[in-house]
This record gives structure tokens, C-alpha cells and sequence, in this order.
RNA sequence: GCCACUGUAGCUCAGCAGGUAGAGCAGCUCACUCGUAAUGAGCAGGCCAGCGGUUCGAAUCCGCUCAGUGGCUCCA
């Protein structure tokens, strides 16, 4: 018999019979890895299992408990819940679907209203469909022989059309057939971990002017331990969604009556905005930033001049009269910090001028996109603008970027995701700026050693950019950070100064915030922390129990000596148990809880219970000093 | 804005198929003065999101509005 040599990725050559597939080769390697594989990738293309295999292919076997494995069983997964949910209701039309990040979803076009109700029978048949192991069968067909086999499938027609090459790949399982690219599992046997999640509206192709369609969302993982793990990251998600522990934790409001997307900080969430606030205009301060005040609103005229009138006004509030002249709400800090700027004339001496305001816009936001404090319709950006020449952006963009990793770090957070994002189609500005500052933008982020993903063509019109996304404790992603060169509003505004040729010259502006919003920044802490903030940040840091009404006045004493050091102390003097006040004290999260009672008041002592519990008692001055210390973290 | 779902006391939720509202926690009062996650008893608290309709009668059925939830589109 014929053979052939297939080159792993080790570079081992595997001897093989001619006419061997990719499952062969597994199989030849070992028996488990056999088990395991879903499908391989040859010379560098992911295929099918049952691809053959040539004389010289590079081959390695892709298994089901890495993430393309999981990717490949979660895509297989999303045929067989369209092929359940076809089969249960005849006649549906079927639209795109993919695999995201942590599991699937298929867009189906049917009249039933599907409801989660209907999630256990489209399980049922699924399992079914996974028992009865059908292979999935790969064919290459013309475009018209497509178009004939999805003769009832409009959306899938719309898909084939726009295919450019002459051939498609269809899939097909049991009586099931679907458009695909591909790679797809062996067979529906293999899936033997999956959980649909919810059901909601999509637009087809993402268009709002295409039909809606009903999305399933669903999961699926290589054992049914790793399906529980995930299943157990969703709930834990739920336990420290901000919603919720801003209530439980006292925090903030949303109100009904007071309007929505706006939200109410209670004493707690205020004193939560001033630590944050505090602590970000120091390190302003201290970087060479000045703090500047600009008001709520402004004339519309300033808008029109700015262009926001034009091409933003969707999202602002609508304009108020006042004597004659209408002013509307700020979107945006930027024209007020431009106005200061032309309150002088400005030299090249000045320059670079870095200007910061904790800036509170309104944006008019649909009502469907509210959610909580992470997209509201009135939010604080922590917002700068540096005026600069454009070789002194590279530094500017470093400098920045480099604040943005201090401050990220101080609050907990030391995972990103960065995005590049480059010149679109339509822009304004000179093109050699425009390279001047992609350039100086990926420079920066090179020094400072920060990788980063390139979105070509996603930058705004008036400059490129760079968004930073953050991961939280659950590996979700924020987009807070964002650092957005602008050429077009010192050209609307003429903002100039004079360089030492004495001419006047186009200075370059750099929007950014670190944070991006006060509120989505809390929210984003809230869950990433749990509601269990360490303790520079704690609304509340120290709680002082007394166990008798006789040990009052030594609570309150220790309270206020440790309010000298400056410490966020609350004394709790309700009849209560000690007990019901540790109990309280723990439900809201507070990182200390200084018991005393009689030893405690006789040799000056406090007994320190923290998160990890009852630490007995120590001396006033020691815990005073080990709170000092706890402080210093910032 | 679009699709689906939801809206009962401050919070978490009961209230089945239409007959005029209930629990726990929180709050208040009283007693208890307590050593590391809820002391006990009592009291008070709701135009059942709002408006309109069907009905002898609506928290319950229908419509609209508002708000929320999960997504889509859009974004800090």
C-alpha cells in the first residue's frame, strides 16, 4: 500500500497509508488523542477530521478542551440547536449562527415568539439529535446548486449571493443543512456539554432596517464540568451585578420619577466619587495637568461652531430658551476648554497645555441601551484635553498611557485589551497629520511596551485613537479608557499659537479620559471588587461595635481618634446585639470592625475583626497604625 | 428606537383559573445590656407603575404610556 509522510508541529513525520484523513492521524498518535480531536489544522487551515491528508502536510490536531477545540463544539452545537429548532417548528428561516466569545447563538425567522418556556424542548431534541450521533457531512456545491438546495431560506440566498467565489461549503447532519464554512465536529455525538441561556430581538445582519429576528444564545463546553464552571461564573456575575449591590450597599439610585439614566448618589456612593475624585485630581496635579471649571450649558451657537449641532445633535438634549437665545446642555467638554484656551495668545513656550476637568455631560440615550451606572444619559468624564504641537504628541500619547496605567493599577485592574483605531474613509485634516499621529499613537504604545489590536478605518473622523478596554475579576470587558487625537475642532475653533518663526500655527488637540466616566468606571468597580472595596476606596472603613451602652463613650473616643488619622469611622450605638452588628457591619462590606467591651476599655485596646475574621484584640495606637498603613496602598 | 419579557410595602417575593392584598427582612415602639454573621414581643406600612377599556365587580383580562430586564443598533 501506498504511503505518505505528514509533518506534525513538533516536526516528527508521521507515516501514514495514502488516502488518510486528519482523524486517522490522530488516531495513529494515539488513541486518546483520537478521543479528544474535533478537528486539525493542515498547512496552517482548519478542516474538518475527515480531511485527507497529502504526502508532506503539516498537520496538528485540534482538541476539544483548547479554545479553538471548544470553539469548533460550540459551533457544531449552534447546527444542532437550528436543526432542534426547525425540526419543532417547521418552516423556520433560518440567519447566521456564529460562535462569540463564551458560547453561540443561531438567529431564526419563525412566527412563534420563542420564550427561555421553550428551551427545554429545543434541549430535549437536541440531545436527541447528539444521540442519534449523525455525522456532519461536508459537500463543496456550485452557487446554483446552493441557491436550489436553500430555495426557502431567504436569508441564506442573501448569504450566497454575496459569497465571491464560484463554490460553497454546505453541512449537513441527519435530514439538516446548513451554509458553513466550517470546520464542524466528526459527529453530533460529540456534544455532550450545552445550555441555552436566553432569547432576544437582533436585526438581521445587524441592520435596523432589516427584519428582526429571534436570537437564541446559548453554550456549549467539552465535559459537563467545564459547562458548570461557566454556568457558575454566570451567577457568580449575577451576585455582584452593581444594580444590585448599589442598593444592598446603599450607593446610588436610579429613580423613576427623577428621570432615567440619571443617577442619585447617596452619602455613600458620594463619598465613593470624592475618593476617586480626589485621589484623580492629585495625580493630575502632580503629572503637570491644571484643573480647569467649565458650566453645564452653552449657547447652541457654540455647538454649531464645534459641528457637534450637525452631526451629533441625536445625541443631546434638546435645546431651552432663555431671553431669546437657545442654550442647550453640554455633550461634550471640549468647546469649553478650547475657550480657555483662546482667552490668551498662546506661544510655543506654552505647549504642550494639559487641561483636566471632572466634567459632567448629558447625552440624550435611547431608553433601550440604559443600563444601570454603565450607560446613563448624565455622567462625570474624567476628562482632559492637551493642546500640543504635533511632535509633541508621541510624548503626550506616553505620558498618558502611562497615567492610565499607574491609575488602572491603584484601583485593581491590571488586564486590557488595547485597540488601535485608524484613519476611516471619511476624515478631515491634513494626511500628513494624520500619519504624524497614527504614528506617534502606535509609537507611544510600543514604548510603552503594550500590546494592542489595529482597527483599520475605525477611527473618528477628526483623528485616530486608542480604546482601552478593561477586564474585570470575571475576565469581562470595559471600555473606559480613550485617547482620541482631534484635528477638526482647532480648525472650527482656529485655535492657533505662535511658534518661534512667529507665525501663527494649528496646534494639535488630544482628547482623552482615563476612567471615561465616573459612573461607568464605579459600576465596572463595583463588580470587579464585589462590593468588597479595599479599604482606601471603602465609602465606610472602620465600623466601632461597643458591646454594652457603657462602653459608648470609649467607642466613640476610639472613633474619633481614629478619625484624626483621617479613617472613615461609624460608631454603632443601637441596643443591638453584637452579633446582629457584626452581621450588619459584614452585609455591607466594611473592611474593619473594631469590637470593645470592658478588657478592650480597660487596657485601651480594640478587637479587630477584618475580612478574614476575628483577629482578638490589639492596642488602639497599633491598629491605628496598621490602618495608616492599609491607607498607604493607594 | 427595535424584539421579547417584567412592574404587588423601602428590599426579596406569595397572591392559582377576575370577588375588593399577604409573608420575611428593613422601619418604629417596648423589654433585653449582650464577646464575633440576625434577641424577643408588638406596631405601622401598599390608589397592586400610570391612564383608559371590558365587567355587577379588575392586582388579576384588553389597550396605550412610563420604567426595568435580556439582547440588537449606538456609545464613556
Amino acid at each position: 500500500m501506498e504511503k505518505i509522510n505528514v509533518v506534525l508541529p513538533d516536526g516528527a513525520k508521521i507515516e501514514l497509508d495514502a488516502g488518510s484523513t486528519a482523524y486517522d492521524l490522530a488516531g495513529s498518535i494515539g488513541p486518546r488523542l483520537q478521543k479528544a480531536a474535533v478537528a486539525a489544522v493542515v498547512n496552517d487551515n482548519l478542516v474538518d477530521l475527515s480531511t485527507k491528508l497529502n504526502n508532506g502536510d503539516v498537520a496538528t490536531i485540534v482538541v476539544d478542551h483548547n479554545e479553538s477545540g471548544v470553539d469548533i463544539i460550540r459551533h457544531s452545537t449552534a447546527h444542532i440547536m437550528a436543526q432542534a429548532v426547525t425540526r419543532l417548528y417547521p418552516g423556520t428561516k433560518l440567519g447566521i449562527g456564529p460562535t462569540i466569545e463564551g458560547g453561540f447563538y443561531y438567529d431564526f425567522d419563525l412566527k412563534r415568539r420563542l420564550s427561555a418556556e421553550d428551551f427545554s424542548a429545543i434541549e430535549e431534541e437536541m440531545k436527541k439529535i447528539a444521540s442519534d450521533n449523525y455525522p456532519f457531512e461536508r459537500k463543496v456545491v456550485t452557487k446554483e446548486e446552493a441557491k436550489k438546495i436553500f430555495k426557502d431560506q431567504p436569508y441564506k440566498l442573501e448569504l450566497i449571493n454575496e459569497i465571491e467565489d464560484e463554490t460553497v461549503s454546505i453541512y449537513s447532519q441527519g435530514e439538516f443543512i446548513d451554509l458553513c464554512r466550517g470546520p464542524q465536529i466528526p459527529s453530533t455525538g460529540k456534544v455532550k456539554a450545552f445550555k441555552l441561556l436566553s432569547v432576544a430581538g437582533a436585526y438581521w445582519r445587524g441592520e435596523e432596517t432589516r427584519p428582526m429576528l429571534q436570537r437564541i444564545y446559548g453554550t456549549a463546553f467539552a465535559s459537563k464540568e467545564a459547562l458548570k464552571e461557566h454556568i457558575e461564573t454566570l451567577a457568580e456575575a449575577e451576585r455582584r451585578d452593581h444594580r444590585k449591590l448599589g442598593r444592598e450597599l446603599d450607593l446610588f439610585t436610579i429613580d423613576d420619577e427623577f428621570g432615567a439614566g440619571l443617577p442619585l448618589w447617596h452619602p455613600k456612593g458620594a463619598i465613593l466619587r470624592k475618593v476617586i475624585e480626589d485621589f484623580w485630581k492629585n495625580e493630575h496635579i502632580k503629572r503637570g495637568y491644571e484643573l480647569i471649571a467649565t458650566p453645564h450649558i452653552a449657547k447652541v451657537d457654540l455647538w454649531r461652531t464645534s459641528g457637534h449641532w450637525d452631526f451629533y445633535r441625536e445625541s443631546m438634549f434638546s435645546p431651552m430658551e432663555v431671553e431669546g437665545t437657545d442654550y442647550v446642555v453640554k455633550p461634550m467638554n471640549c468647546p469649553g476648554h478650547i475657550k480657555i484656551y483662546k482667552s490668551h495668545t498662546r506661544s510655543y513656550r506654552d505647549l504642550p497645555l494639559r487641561w483636566a476637568e471632572l466634567g459632567t455631560v448629558y447625552r440624550f440615550e435611547r431608553s433601550g441601551v440604559l443600563h444601570g451606572l454603565l450607560r446613563v444619559r448624565g455622567f462625570t468624564q474624567d476628562d482632559a484635553h492637551i493642546f500640543c504641537t504635533p511632535d509633541q504628541i508621541e510624548g503626550e500619547i506616553l505620558s498618558v498611557i502611562d497615567l492610565m496605567l499607574f491609575m488602572l493599577k491603584k484601583f485593581g485592574f491590571d488586564k486590557y485589551d488595547v485597540y488601535l483605531s485608524t484613519q476611516p474613509d471619511k476624515f478631515v485634516g491634513a494626511q500628513e497629520n494624520w500619519d504624524k499621529a497614527t504614528n506617534a499613537l502606535k509609537g507611544a504604545l510600543d514604548r510603552a511596551g503594550l500590546k494592542y489590536e489595529v482597527d483599520p478605518g475605525e477611527g473618528v473622523f477628526y483623528g485616530p485613537k486608542i480604546d482601552v478596554k478593561i477586564r474585570d475579576a470575571l475576565g469581562r470587558s470595559w471600555q473606559c479608557t480613550t485617547i482620541q487625537v482631534d484635528f477638526n475642532l482647532p480648525e472650527r475653533f482656529d485655535v492657533t499659537y505662535i511658534g518661534p518663526d512667529n507665525k501663527e500655527h494649528r496646534p494639535i488637540m488630544v482628547h482623552r479620559a482615563i476612567l471615561g466616566s465616573l459612573e461607568r468606571f464605579i459600576g465596572v468597580l463595583i463588580e470587579n471588587y464585589a462590593g468588597a472595596f479595599p479599604v482606601w476606596i471603602s465609602p465606610e472603613q472602620i465600623v466601632v461595635l461597643p458591646i454594652a451602652d457603657r462602653h459608648n463613650d470609649y467607642a466613640v473616643f476610639v472613633a474619633d481618634k481614629l478619625k484624626e488619622v483621617g479613617a472613615r469611622v461609624r460608631v454603632d450605638l443601637r441596643t443591638e446585639s453584637v452579633n446582629k452588628k457584626i452581621r450588619d457591619a459584614q452585609v455591607m462590606k466594611v473592611p474593619y470592625m473594631l469590637v470593645v467591651g470592658d478588657k478592650e476599655v480597660e487596657n485601651k485596646q480594640v478587637a479587630v475583626r477584618d475580612r478574614s475574621g476575628d483577629r482578638g484584640a490589639i492596642a488602639l495606637d497599633a491598629f491605628t497604625d496598621e490602618f495608616k498603613v492599609a491607607m498607604r496602598i493607594m
